[in-house]
DNA sequence: ATTAGGG
DNA sequence: CCCTAAT
């Protein structure tokens, strides 16, 4: 039934609003995930395959001569491991050495500061700007009996030449069990690149046979590859560093007396930042959390539509350029992790997990304010754990990439689970779905969610180098391990756990927030790599600490594989919105509701309001209706199967009876104005 | 701004 | 409760 399937999703599905959204139009945006679960593509090497297009920042601001033309240049490096030692060190603390592989190959896209890149795809000429990431190839092999990826391996041509980059679709080979690296090694062998700086390279990209994008809109704005694709873009602007600047366009929540949500926008002026933010936001007590993130903009094509097209959810607004100072920060500390190896068990092993890295943390009125930086994406494994190498898809992995400026805040009183949320919904409106997002405090993983982050320790003034963030697929146990080495990964800077006092936990009527119910986990892989954390809570009454209170595993990622670009907090801020909190209708509201609607018959919602919900602002007209139509709902399901406070059966016959007096009604009317 | 309906 | 299309 039509109705039943609606209602299902509607609140089967419903989640408290202790967290918003990251945005509301990471709703409904899924390629990879869809991708995941139609074709068992592991999260992250979708992730990792997209995130180099996802994520267009440039990375260090390379001089931007144009020695080789005009129109600058992605450079596609295709080294195999023996030509690395001539690259100098900069693969040198790759930290993927695959066990599996008898030769690494990399591939390198470089991208130049020049902004304005243009390539062509499908004979479509594109532009774009601030472009770089580097990619890790990985040579895997594919197992020709393990994943269907389904729609087979798209191909992408490249030709490099000095400068200009043209990209097209050339081939859509079905899955034919050749990785990308024995492409890019036939191809090598085939076809040597001549030494007039042309080259030539294939690469396969997981995806559609039937991905040929087109181009639909902002041309300039697409990015193509063989793949799913969702790109993300750095503004036009040139001369203006690694970041872009924009107006700001924050909005500020505040609370009216019903304790609902107003939103309020204004601009905020360059150079006020985030003070202002910060001084605005909400009092924090309700487990309220605003968060900003911006910066990029999203496109992807739907497999299935080969069209490229920008989300057409995401609002977007004040993407007018904005000069502001570059403020610059080396960001390295951040990732000096203590070399700790992480043992136990490991439901994600093998997967790839990635890092976010925490540019700047503070706390301001109960708000903790987090500015992610970027991302660090590498392998992890399981300890003493091999896994066989087998069933790998193609593998591009992304060693470090970075996080288009993403900056949240949470009351300190929120808890784990809300600050996870969060984040994870940031991410993931970047990213994509698929992904869990593990909280790591000192390097040890935070498990309980339901403590507030004052319990956890997170808000203090220590700041940063107590948090660290890492992404993990959600799937992860679906997975096909496709390294067995030693994770990747950095971690925030782990340093002494400075205790809160106990005082922090026991503040009395601080924080509603622990009352909230608990947080639905964020997926599969809440027993991953890294060990919990002991909450505050839990150790400050004297609780002795798990005995498997083991720390992370974080072996250092190379510092050069990190995207460390500076941070711009002044930058604007897009639309983020917080979800309404939950009201369920106490039985005298389904009462008055149910006596206004036999009065005036439903489709009179307005009326219904004034009439019997004058008082209540919080009942929109909207709220009422849909009340309706969930009594209705639930006066036609039996009892057994019905939820939340009991609405007792008269009320809900008098609903039936109302229903259907007014349908028919409406029908008679409507096949009396046809007539 | 309301209404209707899908999610 | 959210989101949107259609009024």
């Amino acid at each position: 039934m039509v109705l039943q399937r609606r209602l299902e999703y509607g609140f089967n599905g419903y989640r408290m609003p202790e967290v918003p959204r990251a945005s509301r139009s990471a709703r409904g945006r899924g390629p990879i995930r869809s991708k995941l679960e139609a074709n068992q593509i592991h999260a992250f090497e979708s992730l990792a395959s997209v995130a180099g297009k996802l994520l267009q920042e440039s990375k260090d601001p390379l001089p931007t001569n144009d020695s080789c033309g005009k129109d600058p240049h992605f450079k596609f490096d295709v080294i195999t491991k023996s030509e690395q030692q001539d690259k100098g060190n900069l693969l040198k603390e790759e930290p993927c050495e695959l066990g599996s592989c008898d030769e690494e190959t990399f591939l390198y896209v470089h991208g130049l500061q020049e902004r304005r890149e243009s390539y062509t795809l499908n004979g479509v000429s594109h532009s774009q700007e601030n472009f770089s990431y580097e990619i890790n190839s990985v040579s895997k092999s594919l197992d020709s009996e393990g994943i269907n990826i389904g729609k087979g391996l798209g191909a992408v041509d490249s030709r490099i030449f000095c400068g200009s980059y043209s990209n097209k679709v050339v081939n859509d080979s079905p899955l034919s069990g050749e990785s990308i690296v024995d492409l890019l090694k036939r191809k090598r062998a085939t076809e040597p690149s001549q030494d007039t700086g042309i080259k030539e390279d294939r690469i396969e990209f997981l995806g559609s046979s039937e991905d040929v994008m087109e181009v639909e809109e902002r041309p300039h704005e697409l990015v193509s590859s063989g793949h799913d694709v969702k790109t993300l873009f750095s503004r036009d602007c040139k001369n203006q560093g690694p970041f872009l600047r924009h107006r700001s366009n924050i909005r500020v929540v505040n609370r009216d007396d019903d304790k609902n949500t107003m939103i309020k926008e204004f601009e905020h002026p360059p150079d006020n930042g985030d003070r202002t933010i910060m001084n605005l936001a909400a009092s924090g007590h309700d487990g309220k959390i605003r968060q900003v993130n911006r910066n990029w903009r999203t496109c992807y094509a739907h497999q299935r539509s080969q069209k490229i097209y920008p989300f057409k959810k995401r609002k977007l607004f004040n993407w007018s350029p904005l000069n502001t100072s570059d403020r610059g920060c080396n960001c390295e500390d951040i990732f000096n992790s203590p070399d700790k190896r992480v043992n136990g068990d490991n439901c994600c092993a093998g997967s790839m997990i990635c890092l976010l890295s925490v540019f700047n943390i503070c706390v301001d009125s109960d708000i903790l304010c987090i500015y992610f930086l970027s991302a660090a994406v590498g392998s992890s494994s399981t300890t003493g754990q091999q896994v066989p190498p087998k069933s790998n898809n193609c593998n591009l992995s992304i060693k470090s990439f970075k996080v288009p400026e993403l900056f949240i805040e949470v009351p300190t009183t929120a808890t784990v689970g809300s600050l996870k949320r969060t984040v994870m919904e940031a991410v993931t409106s970047i990213l994509g779905d698929g992904l869990h997002v593990g909280i790591l405090v000192q390097g040890k993983k935070v498990r309980d969610d339901n403590k507030t982050l004052l319990q956890t320790g997170i808000s203090q003034d220590d700041k940063r180098h107590n948090l660290g963030f890492i992404l993990e697929p959600k799937r992860a146990k679906l997975t096909y391990p496709p390294f067995s080495e030693d994770p990747s990964l950095v971690s925030g800077r782990s340093q002494e756990l400075t205790r809160h006092s106990t005082s922090l936990v026991s503040q009395p009527g601080t924080s509603d927030v622990s009352m909230n119910p608990p947080v639905l986990s964020l997926g599969g892989c809440n027993d991953g790599d890294f060990k919990e954390v002991p909450s505050l809570a839990s150790t400050s009454i004297g609780k002795t600490p798990p005995t498997c209170q083991a720390l992370v595993a974080v072996p250092p990622i190379s510092m050069k594989a990190l995207a460390v670009v500076p941070f711009h907090r002044k930058s604007g801020h897009q639309e983020y919105v917080q979800r309404r909190m939950r009201r369920p209708f106490s039985v005298p509201e389904v009462e008055a509701l149910v006596q206004a609607v036999e009065k005036l018959g439903t489709g009179r919602w307005r009326d219904v309001k004034l009439r019997a919900f004058e008082s209540e602002k919080h009942r929109t007209y909207v709220d009422l209706k849909d009340k309706w139509k969930t009594l209705v709902h639930t006066a036609r399901i039996s009892p057994q199967q019905r939820r939340g406070e009991p609405v007792p059966q008269e009320l809900l016959d008098r609903v039936l009876a109302t229903h259907a007096y007014w349908s028919h009604r409406h029908a008679k009317q409507q096949a009396k104005a046809v007539v």
